[in-house]
DNA sequence: TCATCGAATGTTGCCGGAAACATTGACGAT
DNA sequence: ATCGTCAATGTTTCCGGCAACATTCGATGA
C-alpha cells in the first residue's frame, strides 16, 4: 500500500497544464516579476490544481544549495540542549530551513565519528553543535567540516561559543549574591567537566571566589545528575566552615539538598544551596531553589540567527542583548548562621 | 571564504582516477559483489584519495528514495518527547537514515500547518509524530501526508499510537499499588488533556478505580507542569477522605507534594503521592517519589523500528516486549493513616 | 514601413547519481 | 576453430529542477 511510485506532479506537468514552458513555471516559483498577469494566473491555477510541490532534492542538486542545517549533539536528554534544539528548529523553519538532527550516542565513541560522517555527506548550509564536550571538540578539530559551524559552548578558538560569557556572568551573579548575604566559605559542585558549560561555570566560580578573597575549598565533582549532586555532598567531607553550596545545575542542587537533609542539616538554615538554569521545577523544590535563569530557547534562536549571518557573511549579532542571565532569588539561600 | 563552489569529488572523478567507468564506481558503492578484486581495490583507493562522498541529493533524485524521516512535534521541551527523539535519532542513524526535526510552536497555530507543509515538501520515507494533541490529530487527519506516519500516542484509528497501552498499564500499576496499601479514596491530577498521553492515563485511572469499586472523586486538572500540580492540589478543595493523589507525571507530583507541605500535610504520612515517567530527579524529591518508569529512549527506538517495518511492509513488531512500564516504589506512598 | 529594443517566454544543457541496457572477453562445450 | 554463456565492465538515459542562452513579439522611433 505504500506509495512506491511517486506520482507527484513535476514542474513539467504544471507547465503543460498551464500551457507554458517549464521555465516560466520555474520563474513563477521563484517569484520573478516579469510574468504577464494572465500567464501568472494560469500557472498559479495549475500549481494549485496539481497540488504541485517542488522536489527539493532536484532543486538542491541543481543549485548546489541545500537549505538545511544540522544540529549536532550527544545530549538531547538534558533540559538545556533540548530546549535549545527547539529554539533552533523553530527559528530555522520560519526561515525556510530544514533541521537535521544528528544525535550520537554518548556511550558509543564510534557514533561520534559516524555523526561527523553524516554531516559531511549531506551538503549542509551550516551546523550548530550543542553541549560541547572534550570528545566533540577533538572531533570537530580533526574533521574538517566545510559547512559553517557554530558552537553553543566550547573553547574560544572555535567559532561562536556563545555560552562562555553567560555561564560566567550567571555564575558571578549567584556567587556574589551569596557573598552579599555574608557567606565566606562556599563550595562548588561542578557539572560533568568534559563539558565546556561545566568548565566555564567552574572557572567563573573560582575566579569570583578568588577576586573576593574568600577561602578556597576543594571543588566537588558532579556530572549534572541529581544523583551526582547527592553523592558529591554526602561523600564530599565538607569542611565545617562551609555555609553555602553552589551547584552547576538545578538537578544537582536537588541532590545536594537531599544529602543535606539526610545529614540533618537544614537548607538554608545551616547551609545555602544554589542551582543553575532555572528549570521549571526548581521553584517547587523544598525549599524553592535560588538559581540563575538561562533562556535556552532564546539561545537556540540566537544560534540560528548567528549561523545565518555567518553563512551570508554578515556580522554576527552580539550575544549579550539576546540572553542576559538573571538571578532568581528563592528560599534556598539565606544569611549564614554563625 | 565560504566554500561557494563545491569542489567535492563526484563519482566521475573517482571513475577517472581509478580508470573505470562511473558505473563501476556506483557498483562499488552499492556493495555489488561481482567486481574483480583488482578493480575493486583501484576504486577503493580512488575513493579514499579523493575523499569522495556521494551527493545525497543526486542519489535521492535518481532513486526517488530519500532515506530521511521526519520527527514532528510541538513539544521538545518535556523530558519524555525529547528523550524519544533522541531514541529515534540514534536508531535512525544506525540504519543510515537522516532525521529531520520538524518542530512547531505550540503557541502559534499557523506553525502547525506550516510544519505539515514542510513535511509534504520533503519527500520523506516516513514520519514519526510525538506528543499528539487534539490540534495535531486534527491536522493529521486533514492533511494527507503520503509518507507512512506513526504516532506515539493518539486516537486508535490513526496508525500506531503505541503509547495507549503502556500508559494504561502503567497507571493500573500505580493505582493497584495504592489499593493494595489500603487506599480507597484516590484522586487524579491529569496532564494537559488535549494530549493523548494525558487522556490515556486519565481513562485508565477511572477504569481501575471503577473496577475496584472505589469511591470516585472529581479529577483535578493539570497541564504537566509542577506549577499546575501545585495549584491543582492547593486550590482543589480535596475531600477530607482523600488519602492518595495520583499525578499524571512526576513534575506535577512535585508540585502536589509542595502544596501538601504548605497545607501542613505530610507525605506519605497523611497523603500518598505518585508520579509517572520516573524522571531521574524523582528519586531525589522529598520524599522520593513512587512512580512508573517509562523508557522513552526505548520508545524512540521502537517507533523507528516499527516505522521501518511499515515502510518495507513487514509486520510491525509487538509493542509490549519493548516497553514494559515498571512500578518504582519509593517513599511517597504508604498505607493510609486512618 | 521597418529596424530596434526590451519584455515575456521558450530551448538546451547540466547538476551527480542510479538503472536499464549494451558491450567485451574469457572459458567451456561442441 | 566457433559459438554460447556468463561475469565484468561500459554507455545511455533519466530523475526534476535551475541557469544560460535563444527566440518571439509588440511597442517605439526614425
Amino acid at each position: 500500500m505504500a506509495s512506491k511510485k511517486t506520482n507527484a506532479a513535476t514542474i513539467y506537468d504544471v507547465a503543460e497544464r498551464a500551457g507554458v514552458s517549464h521555465q516560466t513555471v520555474s520563474r513563477f516559483l521563484a517569484g520573478f516579476e516579469g510574468i504577464r498577469p494572465a500567464t501568472r494566473a494560469r500557472v498559479a491555477t495549475a500549481v494549485e490544481e496539481l497540488d504541485y510541490r517542488p522536489n527539493l532534492a532536484a532543486r538542491s542538486l541543481a543549485t548546489n544549495r541545500s537549505h538545511r542545517i544540522a544540529v549536532l549533539t550527544g545530549d538531547l536528554l538534558s533540559a538545556g540542549p533540548s530546549q535549545t534544539v527547539q529554539g533552533v528548529a523553530v527559528a530555522a523553519r520560519q526561515a525556510g530551513y530544514v533541521v537535521d538532527i544528528v544525535a550520537f550516542d554518548l556511550e558509543n565513541p564510534a557514533s561520534l565519528a559516524d555523526a561527523f560522517d553524516v554531516i559531511r555527506h549531506q551538503d549542509l548550509a551550516g551546523v550548530v553543535a550543542l553541549a560541547i564536550s572534550d570528545e566533540m571538540r577533538e572531533a570537530i578539530e580533526k574533521v574538517a567540516v566545510e559547512a559553517p559551524m557554530l558552537l553553543d559552548t566550547g573553547p574560544a578558538d572555535l567559532p561562536g561559543p556563545i555560552g562562555a560569557s553567560f555561564n560566567a556572568y550567571g555564575m558571578q551573579l549567584v556567587v556574589e549574591h551569596l557573598i552579599e548575604l555574608g557567606h565566606r566559605d562556599i563550595v562548588h559542585v561542578t557539572g560533568a567537566l568534559d563539558y565546556y558549560a561545566a568548565k566555564s561555570r567552574l572557572e567563573s566560580f573560582t575566579h569570583v571566589v578568588h577576586d573576593h578573597g574568600l577561602r578556597e575549598h576543594p571543588v566537588l565533582y558532579g556530572n549534572w545528575s541529581a544523583q551526582s549532586g547527592y553523592h558529591a555532598v554526602r561523600d564530599g567531607r565538607l569542611s565545617e566552615e562551609v555555609t553555602a553550596i553552589v551547584c552547576g545545575n538545578d538537578q544537582m542542587a536537588l541532590g545536594a539538598m537531599r544529602a543535606l537533609g539526610e545529614a540533618g542539616l537544614s537548607c538554608p538554615g545551616n547551609i545555602s544551596v544554589t542551582g543553575f538554569d532555572d528549570i521549571p521545577e526548581a521553584e517547587f523544590y523544598m525549599p524553592p531553589l535560588t538559581t540563575v535563569r538561562i533562556d535556552f530557547a532564546q539561545q537556540g534562536t540566537y544560534l540560528f540567527t548567528a549561523l545565518m549571518a555567518r553563512i551570508v557573511g554578515d556580522d554576527v549579532p552580539d550575544t549579550a542583548q539576546f540572553m542576559e542571565p538573571r538571578l532568581i532569588l528563592r528560599g534556598s539561600t539565606a544569611a549564614p548562621n554563625y
